[in-house]
DNA sequence: AGCACGCCGACT
DNA sequence: GTCGGCGTGCTC
């Protein structure tokens, strides 16, 4: 008897496994997806290890094996393993992230009517009456259709109506449905074209026959049997009968790149700075004996880091290994995947969210087979299933959208590369012109090799060689002089001057904003009490030209109300600014002016994006405004002026990354400005002109503010010197909410301290921000120390909370 | 996700 | 005494 252990698709503690038998009709591999009884259920599996005996006495058959997806490889069993006990989260949740498109089964519950109608007991509530009604209408219906149509409150309505054997539940396997994308064609069968007196004749009438026979022969490529039909009608399947036809069917390919055309480009000359950095990546593609693996490489915006990451993967290319190289979501623009695309011809494969699933499903086959030389993608390109893998880029290693914060397990793709790169003897480089707090400190400690591009050089887009440019000059305004002077406006009069001249000579400029909407917020001028989302507890913002408060958290709009209705007292005050005030600023100043804003309400999908990029780019827009996405690595050589409206949203936030991530942003925004060769200047209004933070950004000096940084870390026992593990509960109601978190506080300080573990701290437990969420009540609490994972010793989290292993943000 | 087990209140 | 509420833990 040969057995298994099967990480199954169920909440289990992570790490583990489960033994079963292989029946000798199976024949199993390692990582395998296979199928498996488990309690009255049959649950998906992938088979991690094919020990000789099995952990129980009595185990139970394995009962089939997927066809469809290919054994994960040790190197992916690694890398599972790592992210199970590292997040906290099953083996197979993690094993999951690794199968294709369409690998994992998701269950799903259904709805049907009862039928015959059970018995009608007490009334219904007008809301089941509606459930009732939805259900009603079609055959069944998944839990998951009727809380988009009803509303999240429809789940505990169905099982009400189950209750009451109105409504049957059942349960079905939900596959994305998502495969191999075949058309059939349509061409003349060899046998109607070899036979001796050519083709067969006729009937005189059969007129729409003959034609298509003619069509067909007459036509080079094969004619796609829907569009025969479209044109002969009957006379194809007539023709299909008779055997004189035959169909054809063949798999496409939807490439995302299919039809894009990218002008080859060949290596350019690296400027001294570059080839140095390229030269200590090469060393380590061409010698896996070479430590540190792990390179950051610092450089400004425009240094030219790009060059250097072609650089190495040039190499790793000519070494016949393969690369990943991962971009932020929002860098994913046609401009990054040009540079490669056009680097390595017919070599780059890309992989994100962005694209359909028949897209991401043929890409990431292609990759599987070993197609691509390179891929590039977002967080999630880190599992993509690149054999021989050599090398792994992170560029802007700092941002964090590389944190999953949505979905269990909540990976870093960087964490994740480092442990993948590992396993597999790949060399990673990590790129930032601002790095990550954490990244900086680990190559202070050597733990990875430091790699700096100091001078900004003229970018190959930009037009002709590399060569040193000066960086933008930089002016803070203080905004509370600006206050104390009289100037209750937007804009300060520095940038008022500053914006007036650049529009007037006919340049660009970028006004950024970290917010949306026309106004931040309602507040009563008498209580001063805000008007928040229903079911979220945060503020909603007003958008202008909908007329209309949106919650940004979860979608929901309302109409403003007219007073307040907390006290009754009638005034209600527009508080903070958003892009859409600043549009009209501008207008009024500057009558004529072409503006365009950017942000996530303007640009909700990619297409509308591009043209919004290009309608700029093109010079007819000539000023931009827009929230944080404008800080993100884009091109714009016309720009010559950079205006920060508020440089203090945020800084203040209850995070230990506030000054951080306000010191990242302020350092692109200002990367932005004067990359074309007249230069230009930067202003920065803030209320707090001496913050740490704003001032180093101000002299983009990165030294400078991490050396600022540290302190505040060690002083605060924040990363780089603890971890943390966030432990979130949810519930919809507040006080079952709060008790939970108090209880599971207590029980895991009791633990903390039964085990001595005095070096790990449980903080909280405290509301979590924003305190709800689509009617959830959250109370969050966190562990910090150097290893504050032992606390949890391995045991899955009690029911309803999630964990989030190096929390990102205030989420 | 189901189902068994088990520990406290209502009741034939 | 028992029946049954659902809170907790297990499923190879």
């Amino acid at each position: 008897m040969r057995f298994a252990e099967v990480a199954v698709d169920a909440a289990v503690a992570p790490d583990r496994t489960f033994s079963y038998s292989i029946p000798s009709s199976l024949e199993v591999r390692l990582g395998q997806v296979v199928r498996v009884p488990f309690g009255r259920q049959r649950l998906q599996g992938v088979v991690f290890s094919l020990p000789a005996a099995p952990q129980v006495p009595e185990t139970r058959d394995i009962l089939s094996t997927s066809v469809s997806v290919p054994p994960l490889t040790d190197v992916k069993l690694g890398l599972a393993r790592w992210i199970s006990s590292y997040y906290l989260c099953s083996l197979f949740d993690a094993a999951a992230l690794m199968l294709p498109p369409g690998g994992r089964l998701r269950r799903s519950t259904y709805y049907s009517i009862t039928d015959p109608p059970g018995p009608d007991g007490h009334a219904l509530s007008p809301y089941q009456e509606k459930v009732l009604a939805f259900l009603n209408g079609r055959d069944r219906a998944s839990e998951e259709q009727v809380t988009r149509k009803m509303g999240e409150r429809a789940g505990q309505a169905l099982r009400k109506l189950v209750d009451r054997g109105l409504v049957v539940r059942s349960h079905g396997w939900a596959g994305t449905r998502v495969s191999r994308k075949t058309r059939d064609f349509v061409r003349v069968a060899d046998a109607a074209l070899s036979s001796p007196d050519g083709l067969p004749a006729l009937s005189g009438r059969a007129e729409r026959q003959a034609a298509l026979l003619d069509h067909l022969r007459a036509s080079g490529p094969p004619v796609l049997l829907a569009d025969a039909r479209k044109e002969y009608g009957s006379a194809v399947a007539a023709l299909l009968d008779k055997g004189w036809l035959e169909r054809e069917t063949v798999a496409v390919d939807r490439d995302p790149l299919a039809g894009d055309v990218f002008p080859p480009a060949r290596p350019i000359t690296l400027t001294t700075a570059q080839d140095e950095a390229a030269a200590a990546v090469r060393a380590a593609l061409d010698d896996a004996s070479v430590s540190p693996r792990t390179f950051l490489l610092e450089g400004v915006t425009g240094s030219g880091k790009t060059e250097v990451y072609l650089n190495a993967v040039e190499r790793c290319l000519a070494l016949s290994r393969k690369a990943i190289v991962m971009v932020p979501e929002i860098a994913l623009t046609r401009q990054t995947i040009e540079r490669f695309a056009s680097r390595f011809p017919g070599q780059v494969a890309v992989l994100h969210s962005g694209l359909s699933a028949g897209e991401r499903f043929d890409q990431w086959w292609k990759v599987w087979q070993g197609e691509y030389g390179v891929v590039i993608g977002s967080r999630s390109a880190v599992f993509a299933p690149q054999p021989d893998l050599g090398l792994i880029i992170v560029d802007e290693e700092h941002e964090w959208t590389y944190k999953e914060h949505n979905a269990s397990p909540r990976y870093h793709a960087k964490a994740v590369a480092s442990v993948l790169a590992g396993l597999t003897a790949a060399v990673v480089v990590l790129g930032s012109a601002t790095p990550d707090v954490v990244s900086y400190h680990r190559a202070q400690r050597g733990e990875l090799r430091l790699l700096r591009l100091a001078a900004r050089v003229a970018s190959p887009e930009d037009g002709g060689e590399p060569e040193e440019q000066p960086l933008a000059n930089i002016e803070v305004v203080d905004m509370r002089q600006e206050l104390r002077e009289g100037n209750r406006g937007i804009f300060s009069r520095s940038l008022k001057s500053v914006l007036g001249r650049c529009l007037q000579s006919g340049d660009q400029a970028i006004l950024f904003l970290n917010r949306r909407g026309t106004a931040s917020y309602l507040q009563c001028r008498g209580c001063g009490s805000t008007v928040d989302c229903r079911r979220c507890d945060i503020a909603v913002t007003y958008h202008e030209d909908k007329a209309r408060l949106i919650c940004h958290h979860c979608g929901y709009r309302r109409v403003p109300p007219s007073n307040c209705q907390v006290c009754g007292y009638h005034r209600l005050g527009y508080r903070g600014i958003g892009t859409q005030s600043v549009v009209a600023e501008i207008g009024r100043l500057y009558p004529g002016a072409r503006v365009l804003r950017w942000d996530r309400d303007s640009v909700s999908n990619p297409r509308a994006y591009e043209g919004l990029l290009e309608k700029f780019r093109s010079g007819e827009a000539q000023v931009l405004v827009g929230t944080q996405m404008i800080a993100k690595g884009l091109h714009f050589p016309a720009v010559t002026l950079v205006g920060v409206v508020s440089a203090d949203v945020g800084i203040n936030l209850p995070d230990y990354r506030a000054a951080e991530r306000a010191f990242q942003l302020l350092c692109q925004v200002a990367g932005r400005a004067g990359r074309g060769p007249s230069g230009g200047s930067v202003v920065i209004q803030t209320f707090q002109p001496d913050n740490y933070a704003i001032r180093a950004a101000a002299a983009q000096d990165y030294r400078r503010y991490y050396d600022r940084e540290l302190p505040h870390r060690r002083e605060q026992k924040s990363p780089p010197f603890s971890k943390l593990i966030r432990l979130l509960y949810a519930h919809t109601n507040r006080a079952a909410c709060e008790r939970e978190a108090l209880r599971v506080a207590e029980g895991l300080r009791r633990e903390r301290d039964s085990w001595g573990y005095s070096d790990v701290d449980v903080l909280g437990p405290m509301p979590a921000y924003p305190a709800r969420v689509r009617g959830h009540y959250r109370w969050q609490l966190h562990l910090r120390g150097p290893d504050p994972r032992k606390v949890l010793d391995g045991r899955p989290l009690p029911k309803g909370w999630s964990a989030d292993v190096d929390p990102v943000g205030l989420a």
